[in-house]
DNA sequence: CTGAAAGCGCTTACAG
DNA sequence: CTGAAAGCGCTTACAG
């Protein structure tokens, strides 16, 4: 009933000291019986639950994983979260959740205020001082920085691409287009590299387009192609969210996907195998990438204070799929370009 | 470049006492200008940042929202968790998201361990006991429930599916499906009221399927609705992810979306606009709604403790309204049922 | 304007 | 097996 009872309250209660209350609490079997349930039935009477604060500050730990996302409105992160969050409560630890944007000063504090211990960075954007200079386990996900000094888990993305322009290529396509992601973003370089070093060794014709992942670059790279004199009849987007706009721009302006042209996508996000059409796309296993990191902290995290971020054991690789829908299939007949 | 900075060796670098350390960071003109030089110098120097997790205990306060939701993995909420985030980041709190499904035990702890200090609340569906047992400030938001005794925000449920009928009504359509939620959501609930007390007033048919808001859901839905002898012409599902699924399917079964057969959804997530056909439907104002929440549990969380949860004033309403797109038109003119 | 001291609510060597 | 005491790293009346 009470606002706040402390461990003070339980032990008058059960008339043992504070010292005997934590013990029974957190380790049962150094307390004798008697005491323990006298102690249990003070815990319950008065509803006592353990002030975290108190004893993260005690013991110098608090518990909790940091995650850190560029974007937390982004679709393609919310399965991630999750099996992050999944993990992280099995093994009684919290979760939080904040925007990587958020500023350089209240990002710093974030990596060693005392309120998370471990760190699930989505973002490889950041100044590397900046997360270098964090004291605390580290693991990147998905995106990635060479100059973090910090263990990483994902897909590989140049491959992945190649998947993708393999599947075009097959399909019987000369010409391909990529929509690209941001300029400076590791996934959207490492993406186009791939689809460039692919194309070549293929030998087809190839353009890249500008984008940044949303469903509006993609409606723009779609207008865009539309203008092209050569329209590459092969179009591959950096992201599911690209492609689905690049194909809705393409429908209302007439054009028939797969027809007239194939489009695929990159994530495999929930929506992909729903649209119309279907779209052929690049499978990331997120929840696997989100299990992964989640587990790959949390050993971080028990491990001694001196244990070096690069120290531990590689993690299992994770493998990104070609997975083929009614989105792309072979080019038309006459083609479309003189 | 050290682990661990504390106040004290700020203090000692800087020659004055731990507690002229503390009020130079907090409140500056209560210290004398060249003492807090001084402090500066030695925060500088050291890279000393506040241990939170000790000024939390200290102060009885985490600075910190708790957002729980009953799926991370759920579109719909991605965007009002960066809505909150936002909100809170910008007066210095932090935010933490946990999944309200963890179990009671693990919940219980969470309303009151010292780590958060309000809660905003997407669940509906949890026992009001254990949730009225949390001596927080607590804002329920989207779902809710009239045993927590905690303000809400939404929008009117109910009139948002009225006005999903007489979009339909409008059209010239006489008989209606409603494609429903989980039997036992809040939200399920009202949009089904609506539905079916708005089509009586109007004087249509109605029938109801179950569903759980789910791509897969809308497309079981559809599938029943093929087999049905009079078809409805119309169909309003209780979310955008199950009208998706639904079009989806009767696409593949054969049937023109809306040249046959009118669906619409409830959400407005960010695919409905570039979906084939781009999807009519209620339009939740998403960002709006988390900020709200976030105003509203500062604002509780700023006022002395014995504020009783309800008596703050009310918050704005937030309006919901239909946005017709593509996925809905008259009916066929040749009636399909006999 | 500044410092010594108490205390937030726990846990954990240290004795016994 | 149990308790008294110290201490995690801060902040804040209370003196001066």
């Amino acid at each position: 009933m009470s606002a706040r009872v402390r461990i003070k309250d339980v032990a008058t209660l059960a008339g043992v000291s504070t010292a005997t209350v934590s013990r029974a609490l957190s380790s049962p079997d150094t307390v004798g019986p008697a005491t323990r349930d006298k102690v249990m039935e003070a815990v319950k009477a008065t509803g006592y639950r353990i002030n975290a604060a108190a004893r993260d500050l005690r013991q110098r730990r608090a518990r909790s994983i940091l995650i850190l996302a560029p974007n937390l409105s982004n679709t393609f992160f919310s399965r991630i979260f999750a099996a992050i969050q999944e993990e992280a409560s099995a093994v009684g630890l919290t979760v939080q959740i904040s925007d990587s944007r958020i500023g350089r000063d209240r990002l710093l504090s974030l990596g060693y205020d005392g309120r998370a211990d471990g760190i699930v960075l989505l973002d490889g954007s950041l100044d590397p001082e900046l997360v270098n200079g964090w004291h605390l386990p580290l693991v990147q996900l998905s995106e990635w920085n060479d100059a973090y000094d910090a263990p990483r888990l994902g897909i590989d993305n140049r491959a992945a691409a190649g998947l993708a322009v393999d599947h075009l290529a097959d399909l019987g396509h000369r010409a391909l287009l990529h929509v690209s992601g941001p300029e400076d973003n590791v996934l959207a370089l490492t993406r186009r590299e791939g689809f460039l070093d692919t194309a070549e060794s293929r030998d087809l014709a190839r353009i890249v387009l500008p984008g940044d992942f949303t469903l509006e670059a993609g409606a723009e790279a779609a207008r865009r192609w539309s203008r092209l004199r050569d329209r590459p009849t092969g179009v591959f987007c950096a992201s599911d969210e690209c492609a689905l706009g690049f194909i809705s721009e393409c429908v209302h302006m007439g054009f028939d996907v797969p027809g007239e042209v194939s489009v695929m996508g990159f994530d495999d996000i929930d929506f992909a195998d729903r649209f119309l059409p279907s779209l052929t796309t690049i499978h990331q296993p997120r929840k696997e990438m989100g299990r992964a990191a989640a587990r790959r902290i949390t050993q971080m995290m028990q491990g001694s204070e001196g244990t070096l971020r690069r120290s531990l054991p590689p993690a299992t690789p994770i493998a990104a799929r070609l997975v083929k829908r009614s989105s792309t299939a072979a080019p038309p007949a006459a083609p479309s370009a003189g």
